[in-house]
DNA sequence: CAGTGGTCTAGACCACCAA
DNA sequence: TGGTGGTCTAGACCACTGC
């Protein structure tokens, strides 16, 4: 009777992610939900093109209440048994799926307090997306980077920049140039756009008044969370107007790095043009 | 009754790496070991400054066993279960262990067939490392690299060489420097030092008679498996000879990328300094 | 002390592959 | 058909945190 019930369960929950369904099948439904209807599932068992395993399902509707707002940056997601029982599954399967989205960074896990939105303010590595590192000492050793916003300014999208941020050409967008100084000597020089859309009210008052990683006042004055980024890195010769503001000589080869970060669901939500000084600094990448 | 034997037998696992003893506490052990000597488990059991989970443990074993060449390049190791039983240990502890292996490109995982030490050959991602792409089209529509060979010598260390190799100054290094040109343009110089001891025998002949990339040559032939690297970026001026070497004028900047090669134990054995031009190419990196 | 994540086990079944 | 890795479950116990 009770290996009856267990391969009951099984086939129940084998069959939701047979089939592939959206969330429904699996969350938020009440009771050990029988057999409801003699659905097709002789034909599923065979040959199933898209195969969704159950954590990945779990992985999905976890995104989505993270998407969706409902656990707010470096606050608690509920406890890995109460995930259990709201999705209808083990521990091990949200365990699985809390793994995944721990490696992707989106979550953080502290054994005996719980498990963590991600954030990147008072992330311990200041500078999430920055790979740029001094070439004596430590990165400490320089002390806080200081941040000098040059402009901040709305205008239409060029065809690249619309292209980069997946809008129309023409649409606003914000454009924000500033020199970030490490022990008090210019080093980088940043162009970013941002969509218009997304980034209402933002003005250079609010970037000069806000201390702390620029992508943490995205989350915390616009809602956006940039959550992974691709970059192209090139060398350079700069011209006057960037040799002035980095204050070097125009002899210098200069690191290009364009950036492009991304929110949920690979959505772009920020274009990077940077100018990197690399005669006292480099860029490091780690290999794997 | 048996559930004091579960009790005895987790007990007896645990203290295994409470103590965090070396490999002959929990590898190729006869008999399910039982209480063995009356230790301090008492003392242990408060306090344990480095504990080492279990499959921690048996991940070191498998590396072990990775670096001692019981298992060669390519080819499969034993399936979970028959780890499990030589480890004694469930083939969850073992899955847990390879999982991580299998995350540090050290192992392939293919469903159906086992699990296959991983390599630089045969791989369908041809250059692991090199992460410089085409502005426009694919990475095969270029076709494959030319690679010529311009120098192959054997030298000794100077200091900064040494100090990356991890080997004393003087002693024997090989040098060599080669071209890597797509679609027929030299894009690629590079210069890179091997420690002289582990690659006897290497000369310009061989590596020119070899077609594939150089760390599958390091494999197959000197048995040494290049595991993770780290790069340091710069933008440079080249001098004359680098100019003509890659038929460009003196006025373009270019990608300098200091490649240190690691084997297993963090052991470095290669030092690679190149310069990539980035005119027609980019260095692509993903931040996550 | 209770609650959290972390480890370990045992067993079942599935998808994939090769013979 | 048998063997491999992949998924899922249930339950036990451990380490860590904070009240």
């Amino acid at each position: 009777m009770a290996e009856t019930d267990l391969k009951l369960t099984l086939h129940t929950v084998l069959r939701a992610h047979l089939m592939n369904t959206e969330s429904t099948s699996i969350s938020e439904s009440t009771g050990p939900a029988s057999t409801e209807t003699g659905s097709s599932a002789s034909a599923v068992s065979s040959s199933t093109p898209a195969f969704s395993p159950l954590y990945q399902q779990i992985k999905t509707l976890i995104l989505q209440s993270l998407q969706a707002g409902e656990w707010k940056p470096s606050a608690a997601i509920p406890s890995e048994m109460d995930l259990a029982a709201r999705f209808k599954v083990s521990q091990g399967t949200v365990r699985k799926a809390i793994d995944e989205l721990a490696a992707e960074n989106l979550l953080v896990r502290r054994q005996g307090k719980g498990t963590f939105v991600a954030t990147h303010a008072e992330q311990h590595v200041q500078y999430r997306f920055l790979r740029l590192y001094p070439d004596s000492g430590d990165l400490q050793s320089e002390g806080p980077a200081q941040r000098q916003i040059i402009d901040c300014k709305r205008v239409r999208a060029s065809a690249d920049i619309a292209k980069a941020l997946a809008i129309r050409q023409g649409e606003a967008v914000l454009q924000v140039r500033r020199v970030l100084s490490f022990a008090s000597t210019p080093t980088i020089l940043e162009d970013l756009w941002l969509p218009g859309a997304q980034f209402k009210g933002l003005t250079a008052e609010r970037l000069r008044a806000y201390h702390g990683p620029m992508y943490a006042l995205f989350e915390t004055e616009f809602g956006v969370r940039m959550v992974r980024a691709e970059e192209k890195i090139r060398a350079v010769l700069p011209d006057e107007e960037q040799c002035a503001l980095l204050t070097i000589k125009s002899k210098t080869a200069l690191l290009s790095v364009e950036r492009t970060a991304f929110t949920y669901n690979d959505a772009p939500m920020e274009l990077r043009r940077g100018l990197y000084r690399t005669d006292t600094h480099y860029y490091r990448n780690a290999l794997n």
